[in-house]
DNA sequence: CAGTTCATATAGCAATGTTATAGGTGATAG
DNA sequence: CTATCACCTATAACATTGCTATATGAACTG
């Protein structure tokens, strides 16, 4: 069982890592087993990668980009929260369908240095998030939400990785899913702060109310009415009824 | 400099491992180190621990008697939701204080096979979950509560350990934080299924107003004021503007 | 004292990531 | 056609890793 094809050295060894990373059932892969697989010897792994994690990165690189395709395809729904929910279950899908790679790519955390793939996973959120942000739909700045959530959903999918494939409930994924998106959106009241846990409902959906009016140009009330309906909400929002 | 104190081996053993691990700024502790440090050899360690891992192990559960330790000390404040915030934070700032010791109990994951200390920290958030449920205060099972919430803090404090420290911002824990109990606390707004997310916001925020202003009795405007500000109240809700 | 058990040490194995050195191959220049 | 040169690959080995087969000492038990 070798990979030599006519594919040049180094696309053989990528190949090799890859395959033995998604079928090495959790354990480690050496660089002895990918050369093997990849008919080649040792010293071609490094001329070509450097190192056993430069070419890891490269294989990370190369699964990433299955990653993003699979983020972008559906990306223009003109509906940006509900893209920013299939990019949470496709990277959720992602990291259960090929853990061993989500692992080295997501799950391989060091003090001080965090992996690549985290900045182009925040940029990717964020940029969607931007969007949301520009249809007013969006309660903080777009980096911050893309950061909080990238970090959930990074925490949720590795906590599915790690239960036993039978008892995987992915409404983990859904329920964390929608606290997060509800907590960045502009559906819930500003504050997030716990002075504000204690208020009453009224005031929570005067606020979100208020905010959304604010960011989304309403044509349903004139101008006048706005400036009024504005004010009593003012009235409603500061009130101290808890 | 060696550890050699009257202390029996395994103990020397058990902090040698404990202060290189705390000390090792990210680099790999291998057995060879602790034993020398401990100023033992190599079979004793195996003769105490059986591996490197179950040495680690134990390692983790000295750790996590401090861990929980802090969880405990201020527990009983008969406000369950507000100690979840406190193990969270907690939970934080035992990461960054104890970066290697956090990656060892809570980064390994490997498939299929979760470290037994995320068992323990889900039973410990439950348990406090539980209390806040007695008290009418939880939306969900307080075992699926502590699920979302684990998975959300192990992937906050992952993220926040794998950035620089200078760049460390708390925010991150905390927005996140509030966003998760926001979610599983009945404080909440009704619905947060799907359906209502396509909406425009204002749309949502105005039936949220809606609904709370017709069920609670403000004084905040007068009959007629809210007579007409439910009718405008009306009039967004039901706009088609998505 | 004899015997058994626990605890530690000596020495070494197999596997790992990595590299110093050298050989081969193809293109280009004379 | 030959020579040079850059690039790519192989041979062989190194140091370090986790771990263990075996043996020695100590401490309790009969």
């Amino acid at each position: 069982m070798s990979l030599d094809g006519q594919l040049p050295p180094k696309m053989r060894l990528l190949r090799a890592a890859a395959e033995l990373l998604a079928n090495s059932a959790g354990a480690a892969v050496s660089t002895r087993q990918i050369t093997q697989l990849a008919g080649v010897t040792a010293p071609t792994l490094y001329h070509h990668f450097g190192d056993k994690e430069g070419l890891f990165d490269a294989v990370v690189a190369a699964g990433f980009e299955e990653y993003v395709a699979g983020e972008r395809d559906f990306a223009p729904s003109g509906q940006p929260l509900e893209d920013i929910r299939r990019m949470w279950d496709n990277h959720v899908l992602f990291g259960l369908k090929q853990p061993e790679l989500y692992l080295v790519m997501f799950g391989n955390i060091r003090p001080e240095s965090r992996p690549a793939i985290v900045a182009d996973a925040e940029a990717l959120l964020e940029e969607m998030l931007t969007k949301a942000a520009a249809a007013g739909q969006l309660n903080v700045q777009p980096r911050e939400a893309a950061r909080s959530i990238l970090a959930a959903n990074v925490g949720v999918t590795l906590m599915l990785i790690a239960e036993p494939a039978a008892e995987r409930n992915l409404e983990l994924s859904t329920m964390t899913r929608e606290a997060m998106i509800f907590a960045v959106s502009t559906e819930q009241a500003a504050g997030t702060s716990p002075e504000d846990s204690g208020r009453s409902s009224v005031v929570v959906a005067a606020i979100a109310l208020n905010a959304a009016l604010q960011a989304s140009h309403s044509d349903q009330l004139s101008s006048s009415e706005l400036k009024l309906f504005l004010e009593w909400l003012h009235r409603i929002s500061t009130s101290t009824s808890s």
